[in-house]
This record gives C-alpha cells, structure tokens and sequence, in this order.
DNA sequence: TCAATGTATCGACGTTTGTCAATATGTATG
DNA sequence: CATACATATTGACAAACGTCGATACATTGA
C-alpha cells in the first residue's frame, strides 16, 4: 500500500540507535514474507525459471506439467501460489492458461536484498490476487 | 558444489529449445529454495533487518528476543535456520552469541532473481552448516 | 447440445513449520 | 566449585504445506 524502506543489510541512519529503530513494521515482513516462500520450494523455483526460459518467456500447465514431474493439478496449485505471491501473471488464451514472470516483483525483491537499502516498494507486490 | 546458471527470468540460450531446456537441475533448486524458504517467514525478515540495521551490524539473541516479542527459544530456533540457510553468521563472544549478515548470501539471491540470468554461484550457499 | 480437452477446486493424507514451557549446555564470576 | 546468566535443545502441539485422486468448471469444435 505504502512505499517502505526495507534495509536488510545496512542501515539507513547513520547509527547509535537502539535495536528497534529501523526495524521493518511487521506488516510489511508479512507481505514480503509471503512472495519469499513462494520462492521457497524447489518445485516453484524450477516452474518460474521454466516459464523464464521459454522463447516467449511464457507456459501453459500443460508443458509444464510435463516437464517437473507432477500430477496437474499439483501444478496448478504451485502456480496459484507464485499468482498470488505477484512472481507470476495469469492470461487465459482459448483452452489453455498461460503465464508470464512479473519482472517488477523481481525488482522488488533484489531491492530489499540490496546493502545498500534502497526504497523498497512494496506496493508492487500487491497486485496478486489475495490467497486463501 | 559446483557453479550453476539460473536463468529465473530470461533465457540464456537464443530460443527454440523445448520447455526442459534451461530448467534448474532439481539440486540446485533445492538449494536455493531453502534459502528462500529462510526469508519466507515475517518474523526472520524483522531479525534480519534488525541485525543489518544495528550501528554495528550485528546483534545478540536478547536484543532480538525484545524487538521481535517472542520467546528466547523461539528466536534461537529462527536464528539457526538463518545461520543453517548461509544469511546468517554466528560468533560467540563471552555469554552473548552475535550474528551478522552474510552479504556473499544476499548477492547469490539478489544474482539468482536477475532478469539477464548471470551466474548463480550456489556453492556460496554452502558454508552454512548442514540443518536437521 | 454433446463430446473432448485443458485447467481449477475439493477432500484427504502424511510431513513440515512456528511457537512455547521445560530443561540442558555453555560461559563468566564469586 | 557454585552460582548466575545467555543461549541452545528437547518435546509437544496446532497450523500450514505438498501431493494426489476425484471431480467440477471452461473453452473449443463437431
């Protein structure tokens, strides 16, 4: 909703400040938290850097389905999951479903993993569709 | 182990390649995700945050244990997983055990979700100790 | 409208996770 | 050694997760 700083790895101030300061609200964590698991399984890793992989940088379940191993609906939970974590973006074309890797979101996460502490819009990640 | 390509967001290869090419080999993946997995939990992200952003980037079990609000055994928990995911570094000095950041961890990460799909080096993810 | 096909949802299952109280380990200090 | 204190480990519990078979929904084409 609103734009946050998130330094993981190197404070904004200059210091002297008690542990509290700079903390990162916990809602903020939750958001972020969230699309971090949906990093968190290997099955998911590998689905996002098929669909990255792909000559249009696109995939349907069906391939793959294919390709990890899994029963479909399996897969179809996975990408449920990397939709509403904003890693992925849904588009039905005829029978099948295909998705793309939302680059924004990327953005986001290499921001809030930067040393150096950028500004780390949280906001974006917002567009995934709320789960459960 | 050994220095693997993870094209999460591009291909490396020019195209035409069926959906298997380019696919993370399943070891790596499992390796990656458990470092994802580390930060997929709200209150991990606080105690990162809270050990980079202190004036001397490191920070002891009671100092979290105040900021996060959870029990002392509940923080010890987190921070191993921290420390066993390779984000994490643990010293002990006198009674206190400090932790700081391990910056080569975020870098992996932050390389693993860039859109040019560089070189993933995952055996930097491997100095942390071996968990359960 | 019916059949075929791609995908999503549901219900179940074993496993993993986050949290805590109780207890053990380790480290200084009297 | 004994005591105090910081941290880790253990065991327990409820909640969440990954997977699947069965089934429902949606889209296309005959």
């Amino acid at each position: 909703m609103t734009t946050h700083t998130l330094p993981i790895a190197a404070p904004v101030l200059p210091c002297c400040e008690p542990v509290v300061h700079g903390e990162i609200d916990a809602a903020s964590a939750t958001v972020l938290a969230q699309v971090f698991r949906a990093l968190g399984d290997p099955t998911r890793l590998r689905l996002l850097s098929l669909i990255a992989t792909q000559p249009d940088a696109q995939a349907c379940v069906c391939d793959l389905t294919a390709a990890v191993g899994l029963k479909q609906p399996t897969v179809s939970h996975h990408m449920k999951q990397l939709v509403g974590a904003g890693l992925v973006v849904r588009e039905q074309r005829g029978k099948w479903a295909y998705y793309r890797v939302r680059e924004e979101t990327l953005e986001v996460l290499r921001d809030a993993l930067r040393p150096s502490a950028g500004e780390a819009d949280i906001s974006a990640l917002h567009e995934g569709k709320s789960m459960r």
